[in-house]
DNA sequence: ACCATAGATCAACTTCGGTTGATCAATCAA
DNA sequence: TTGATTGATCAACCGAAGTTGATCTATGGT
């Protein structure tokens, strides 16, 4: 558990599941980050020289982020490489589909 | 301008704007809120009602997400009806996309 | 005109999340 | 084994964001 918990059921993540990844999201370091990766797998020595980030504030996002399940970590001898993962990305675009799905629906007049 | 800052080009929403979406749907609050709103255009002595959240706690978590661009309003004598943006849930649903694009490359081995 | 209701706003408080610098663990090279 | 480097972790600090209760505005009914 910490990183599987929904890789199952694509496209229709659990509420609670939507909220981490949206949060892991929604902090502009992350984002940088975020963007970084998707051009593909990085290391974090790359990572903390081309955002220009302190280490321990680099760190700190990168595991925000692994908890979250928005990306996942290899290690290469005394590398560490991250990407995103497809699943989470696909998974919440799914959500976001079947929130728009009945959304148009007018409403029932309350007074 | 605090509305439409985005309503334009569908399907790639710059990063601050995508940003301030992801912030807005990050809260367990408003994620109620916006799950009550999949379903349609709701009004706000509804929602109070339905999610039993004080009034103002509710306005507050509403401005935000107005004035992020997720969700809109409507005036009708003296109730006010809120609604999704599906311009909003597609635009995000498209920069997630473009970030699952190219998510998958190997990494250029850094050592 | 008066009162009730819907909803926004404001100030004070609190809580949570991000930052910083230091330290720690693991890997590799000499 | 020693020393250098990668990256995680921890505690202290700080600021942003959410909560609460009160007040304010606007609309509609009588």
């Amino acid at each position: 558990m910490g990183v599987g918990r929904y890789a199952e059921s694509v496209g229709a993540l659990e509420a609670d599941q939507a909220r981490q990844l949206l949060k892991a999201l929604a902090d502009p370091v992350r984002l940088q980050v975020v963007q970084a990766l998707a051009s593909g797998e990085r290391c974090v020595c790359d990572l903390t020289g081309d955002l220009e980030l302190a280490q321990s504030k680099l760190s700190f996002h990168l595991k925000v982020m692994r908890e979250a399940g928005l990306i996942e970590a290899r290690v290469e001898g005394r590398w560490i490489y991250y990407r995103l993962r497809r699943d989470a990305l696909d998974g919440l675009q799914g959500w976001l589909g079947a929130l728009a799905a009945g959304c148009s629906e007018p409403a029932a007049p309350c007074g």
